[in-house]
RNA sequence: GGGCGGUUAGUUCAGUUGGUUAGAACGCUUGAUUUACAUUCAAGAGGUCAGAGGUUCAAGUCCUCUACCGCCCACCA
């Protein structure tokens, strides 16, 4: 057998031969089963754009495992891979890109700049599927998808005719977050708040002149610094928004204002006439309490401008210069419009003050640029009727959230959704399968291009011939003519879809639905057989993105639900706790540490650090722990590998012939087995991973091949050794994968495992999981190897303590009760030969030892080291009254639990026993302290 | 403004349904070496479990309040 392994583990060239390997094995392709149990996982399908990061690492990990082990546990396991096309962040990662060429993508024109992005896609679109195969991911390759793939691209114009045909899809003007550089509008999951030291600015807005002057009127109000007439003072963040103010607004019972309602106006700097309107939405405790209308450019100025029937004025462009409507300003930018219309104000003494405030200001999600409320015609989704049986569902514990406080966040969210924004005006996604008509459209585009107004009150009057669909064309394919004149004069939509409104059909479209490829039966049969998926594997960021929605989408479009799991993870951060992020300049790449540490490392460290759910806090440092480790697996592997014998298959093991560390080790795995088990079935990876950590390294390494040392030539020795080795490679294979496969296909008839007879094994990865073997459940071999670990362990801190080195040869005698002779006996070999006894006297007797320091190891048993003159007495003294005085506080606190007699009464019988034999014990070792320490002389 | 999470050893974190003497990793101190592994082995030091109150026979664990840190959501201009 081959045994040429280096004393230390290099990852490169073992990760290189198996990623490629399991690349292209077919073994991880899944297919419908008849008779197997199947599990399925989407993968959240990273951007095309992305590039490997820590979060991904630890989010594709997670998968893996539960991928791995499910496999190893005999069910067909699909993990379907792919990518999302990423609409903003790809093209603005093209639009950089041909900047550098000095083109904007307009100089291109659409056809082009689209030409470019699929250029851009195919060049570097699989970089991080490429990196999910360098971190052993074991996807489904074949089955690879691309959210703007042909077949998937049905299924979002399937998808979005449906809700239109419901009538869930609609288009309208509304104020929309609109992002300024990105030039497009965003739903209001993408305009994340971020608080900002702002300023208020506090403008006076002059009155006219009383029409109707009287005293009462003038006594009342206020004259401004000037004297020149009457004034309200607003406060706003935004002044330069003035310039499209339509009204100003007081709520209706603020006595400070009730003479001033209905009052006109005169708007500084553009000189305009607008009213002063009541209504309830005003805070009457903020600010002055009067508030600017500006409709076009609020929300809830927008809604009070419906209501009052106010203007809409737009004072802006798409990019946020200002427009023609705001007069002078017109040709600056939304800031620099800001600083000249507060100094204009300044000169003409209309500002009041400015108060620095702090308020949240919402943001582009993709270039940070804060984002306008900016009022434009864009397409929705009605959430509400959709978020019901995806309400129902998480209630009911249909699909559960793990961990479980996210329930909340979910339901919450939910139970309050918006209508959501779905188009998106740039060119990169899926257009709308939108057209108008341009004939039937003529006649409509007075009415509802011109002015919201004429919408409003054509509306109101019911006078308004033309309904809002007139002219508009939802379809499947390109018509040929319009339906209703027949012209052919037909336009499609120029906006494309949300991003997200692809990806929330991921759970199904990802099987080719609603199939109208070659093979549909094939197809949907799949689908029927992995539909719904699992568990789904996410961070808690895009809960509202994509989770909250792909579950209205599974109701809606699948009649039931994605997925039965939602494990949320924590989010990686750095040593600071900011999130990792590149523009943050402070990620560690997950690439670099495996070129450091290697695959298996990150990803065991990873999951190590990554309590259920909580943040994740990296450093370098941390993944030299799994590199440790690996390296520990790898030589306790070589050391085994030179040592058995040909003929050794770890499947031999003589039971009648098992010495008391055979049986213990065997029985110890078989604990390991299922607790390794529970805890992924629990989603506690760390738990999982310590687990398997803590009996290969110091159960299996530091006790059970040190003993093994001594009796390596021995055969069942080498099959016990095997048989464990075997099982801890597949119990750390989910975690570790490389280096357990590299192993494994080294190890000697590797064939000859439980449930594989003979059959050659490509991969790990395809072998069964462990399970706990009954025949080796062995308690008493535990507790006699727990005495041999408290006596090596007393006599190894004696010999530190006495600076005895290894050599120096013990003289010990171990007396034990009659209940633990048998186990005392057993355990004595064991002893001597792990602690460097040269002596080592088994005896029932329990009288004091002279010169002899005595250790109380369990009950009734102690054990005792013979000095011959080696230690200070002094010292030894002082140590021993340290302890027996530790005893003595141990043991009054328990008299006077037991004293109370409440506790006799409530606490179970089996507690109370338990204290009372702990008083025992605890008197017997401290009469034992006094009279060894009178031994001293 | 609402909600959620955190506060345990020098550091980063575990700690199951309340039940003996609160664990690990890293770091630190001391010691080992003709070795499977120095990416090793052995031993040690180090904790009033953020603070206050309460429930209980019993609290790191349950409840209330406070402080600090972090996150999410929200149309107070």
């Amino acid at each position: 057998m081959s045994t040429e392994l280096p004393p230390q583990y290099d990852p490169k060239v073992v990760e290189e031969k198996w990623y490629d390997l399991w690349a292209k094995t077919p073994l991880f392709h899944a297919r419908p089963e008849p008779g197997k149990k199947p599990f399925s996982i989407v993968i959240p399908p990273p951007n095309v754009t992305g590039i490997l990061h820590m979060g991904h690492a630890l989010n594709n990990t997670i998968q893996d495992i539960l991928i791995r082990i499910r496999r190893m546990q005999g069910e067909e396991a699909l993990w379907m891979p792919g990518t999302d096309h990423a609409g903003i962040a790809t093209q603005n990662v093209v639009e950089r890109k041909i900047a550098k060429e000095g083109f904007k993508r307009h100089d291109l024109g659409r056809e082009e700049f689209l030409k470019r992005v699929w250029q851009w896609k195919e060049e570097h679109g699989s970089t991080i599927i490429h990196q999910l195969k360098r971190i052993g991911a074991t996807c489904d390759w074949k089955r690879e998808r691309f959210t703007m793939d042909e077949g998937y691209s049905k299924a979002v114009v399937e998808a979005f005719v449906r809700l239109y045909e419901k009538g869930l899809i609609y288009r309208g003007d509304y104020i929309i977050n609109w992002c300024p550089r990105c030039q497009t509008a965003l739903a209001d999951e993408e305009a994340p708040h971020h608080e900002l030291d702002g300023k208020l600015y506090y403008i006076k807005y002059p009155l006219k002149k009383c029409q109707v002057p009287s005293v009462k009127c003038q006594e009342k109000h206020k004259k401004s610094a000037d004297d020149s007439g009457e004034y309200v003072v607003v406060a706003t963040t935004r002044p330069e928004t003035m310039l499209g103010d339509t009204a100003v607004a007081v709520n209706p019972t603020d006595k400070r204002y009730k003479e001033f309602v209905g009052r006109t106006i005169v708007l500084p700097l553009m000189e305009r006439e607008i009213k002063i309107i009541a209504d309830p939405l005003i805070d009457k405790k903020f600010g002055t309490g009067a508030v600017k209308v500006t409709p076009a450019h609020d929300p809830n100025d927008y809604q009070m401008g419906k209501s009052h029937g106010l203007e809409f004025i737009n004072i802006m462009h798409p990019d946020g210069v200002l427009n023609a409507n705001a007069g002078d300003y017109a040709g600056m930018d939304r800031f620099e419009a800001r600083e000249a219309i507060i100094e204009d104000l300044k000169e003409r003494r209309l500002l009041e003050k400015i108060e620095e405030h702090k308020h949240a200001v919402g943001h582009c999600y993709r270039c940070h640029t804060i984002v306008e409320p900016y009022l434009s015609k864009q397409w929705f989704v009605k959430m509400k009727p959709l978020s019901k049986p995806a309400l129902a569902a998480v209630k009911k514990g249909e699909i559960k959230f793990t961990p479980k406080r996210w329930t909340k966040v979910y339901l919450n969210w939910m139970e309050d959704i918006k209508d959501w924004c779905i188009s998106r005006q740039i060119w990169w996604g899926h257009r709308l399968p939108v057209y108008y008509c341009q004939n039937c459209r003529k006649q409509a585009e007075m009415c509802q291009v011109s002015s919201v107004k004429c919408q409003e009150k054509d509306k109101k009057l019911g006078t308004c011939k033309v309904k809002l669909e007139t002219g508009v064309i939802v379809s499947r394919t390109k018509p040929d003519k319009c339906p209703v004149c027949g012209s052919t004069a037909l336009e499609q939509d120029p906006d494309v879809l949300d991003t997200w409104f692809s990806s929330w059909l991921w759970p199904f479209a990802t099987f080719g639905w609603p199939f109208e490829e070659q093979k549909p039966e094939e197809k949907k049969r799949e689908l029927d057989y992995f539909y719904p998926t699992d568990v789904l594997v996410t961070a808690p960021e895009i809960i509202f993105f994509w989770v909250a929605r792909m579950i209205m989408a599974g109701f809606e479009f699948m009649g039931g639900k994605p997925f039965s799991d939602v494990y949320i993870h924590g989010t990686v951060r750095d040593e600071e706790g900011k999130k990792m992020s590149k523009s943050l300049g402070n990620s560690i790449d997950p690439l670099e540490i495996i070129g450091q540490y290697g695959a298996d490392a990150l990803r065991f460290s990873l999951i190590a650090i990554a309590a259920s759910g909580s943040d994740i806090y990296l450093s370098q440092e941390r993944f030299q722990q799994g590199r440790n480790f690996a390296n520990k697996i790898w030589n306790a592997s070589r050391f085994i590998l030179m040592n058995v014998g040909d003929g050794v298959t770890g499947e031999g093991i003589d039971t009648r012939s098992l010495k008391v560390q055979d049986a213990w080790i065997l029985s110890a795995l078989n604990d390991a087995v299922k607790k390794i088990t529970r805890s992924i079935n629990d989603f506690k990876f760390n738990e999982a991973v310590n687990g398997a950590y803590e009996f290969f390294w110091h159960k299996f390494c530091d006790w059970y091949v040190e003993i093994a040392k001594h009796s390596i030539e021995d055969k069942n020795t080498q099959e016990v050794l095997l048989h464990v080795l075997k099982r801890s490679l597949l119990l750390l294979s989910p975690f570790m994968p490389f280096i357990t496969d590299e192993i494994f296909s080294r190890l000697p008839a590797i064939g000859a495992l439980p449930g594989k007879p003979g059959k050659r094994i490509e991969t790990i990865a395809v072998c069964g999981w462990p399970q706990p073997e009954k025949q080796f459940e062995n308690k008493s071999a535990i507790a006699t190897m727990e005495l041999v670990f408290a006596c090596v362990f007393a006599l190894r801190n004696r010999r530190a303590e006495l600076n005895l080195l290894p050599q120096v040869p013990l003289r010990v005698r171990l007396s034990a009760g009659e209940k633990k002779i048998k186990v005392a006996d057993a355990a004595s070999g064991l002893i001597k030969a792990l602690a460097g006894a040269s002596d080592l006297e088994v005896t029932a007797e329990q009288g004091i030892v002279p010169d002899a320091l005595s250790t109380l190891i369990e009950k009734d048993v102690h054990l005792h080291l013979f000095l011959e003159g080696l230690v200070d007495f002094e010292k030894e003294k002082a140590r021993l009254d340290k302890q027996a005085a530790d005893l003595a506080r141990q043991l009054s606190s328990k008299q006077s639990m037991l004293a109370n007699k409440e506790f006799v009464k409530k606490a179970p019988a089996a507690v109370v026993e338990k204290e009372k034999s702990r008083i025992v014990e605890l008197k017997a070792a401290i009469e034992r302290f006094k009279e060894v320490r009178s031994a001293f002389r």
